[in-house]
DNA sequence: AAGGCCATCACATGATTAGGGTATTGTGAA
DNA sequence: TTCACAATACCCTAATCATGTGATGGCCTT
């Protein structure tokens, strides 16, 4: 017996990817592929799927939304929430609403087939370090800013950089060379595992480093 | 009689300048110059002077907390908000607290003064931009999005770019060339008044726009 | 049919950034 | 006193980005 899939994700090439992935295998099949959730009710009473794939950010009702909405009426269909945001407001949102995992967009090649069975088996599949926020959450931590170990000056310059500026003006706000800047933020993409300036600030911005 | 003035600025560079600003004239005298605004609360009342320069973006207590904290004792000294945010959430959050002005650290050079008298007026000193926005609230407009007038193209555009991707890597999730991106960028950065993918997507993260 | 706007692509130039080194100084811990 | 590390600065190269100009086709409105 397949079990059934249903799939909400608005990035047509992903999407596409998912189909064919799943095509490979034995044991699922998909009821329906669909790029919005605005219908996610009447989609999800009429296939009955076993486990739904939900995107994140979908435009219009967004991932959590959806996910909220069909708690409303089923309990029993396995959510996996498939999304590119790995912070903590994002991950405990969509938990709290009735998520039963968490796939990076990164793992999906990797994971996909396996974080399926583990959600069906009634496991909580998620990545390491989504699992760890929610280890720390259980034990009562405030887990308000994720410690990257930052340096004062890298915290500074973050800051900075934060705040739309670029390396020259940084150097000049913070009174040191171009090249300490560069330094600084070389060390700062290391700490924080990206490798651009907007990588960088959306991180910042979003787990309130600055 | 000198009018007395007080300035919380944690950038050096920047508390200097305004120091030495406010030397130039003979109608304001500095009580004191603070990177901090731990101590507030003694300080206004120490030197109890007829208006204050409060940065909204100060470590540790913010400008916006100083604001209400010194509201809750003192309700005649002037506060104009010096900042580099403009966009809605600050605006209010600082009005709404008791700040009597606005002014963006970009026009200080040129409107500082004349802000400070029309505080001192009675008048509440603020940037084109931000009065529109104060207009459009009095207005009763749900203002929670401002409107950039985006394509759906260039909204696709920033949103990918918010997510922290290179022009490369949109060009493929979105299927077009790299050139068309570009395109799309130059006409978001003309549309949000920003120069820098960091600053477009601070403003879009801060913004809701995406 | 003509004018506007949108989306698309191209070419070009200079500026900025990413990522790899190396090195000096000061400070605090082992 | 070593050792580790933070902060500073410099060098280098390839990649990426900012910005301007121009051009095409599609769609909508007048």
């Amino acid at each position: 017996m397949k079990h059934r899939v249903q799939i909400y994700e608005d990035n047509d090439q992903l999407r596409e990817s998912l189909l064919s992935l799943l095509a490979f295998t034995d044991a699922f099949e998909v009821t329906g592929a669909f790029a919005s959730c605005e219908a996610v009710e009447a989609q999800v009473k009429e296939y009955n799927p076993d486990i739904i794939l939900m995107d994140i950010d979908l435009p219009g009702v967004n991932g959590i939304q959806a996910v909220q909405k069909i708690r409303g009426f089923n309990a029993q269909v396995q959510i996996l929430m498939i999304t590119i945001f790995d912070d903590s407001n994002h991950v405990f949102d969509a938990i709290y609403h009735g998520a039963n995992g968490y796939l990076l967009k990164k793992s999906i090649s990797t994971k996909l087939i396996s974080a399926m069975d583990e959600c069906l088996a009634g496991g909580a599949p998620m990545s390491p370090s989504i699992a760890r926020m929610v280890v720390a959450k259980l034990q009562g931590q405030p887990l308000t800013k994720a410690d990257y170990a930052l340096t004062d000056r890298e915290t500074a310059t973050l800051r900075s950089l934060a705040q739309g500026n670029s390396f020259k003006m940084i150097s000049n706000e913070l009174g040191i060379s171009i090249d300490t800047v560069r330094t600084h933020i070389k060390r700062i993409y290391e700490k924080l595992h990206v490798h651009s300036q907007t990588e960088a600030v959306i991180k910042a911005i979003r787990e309130n480093i600055v």
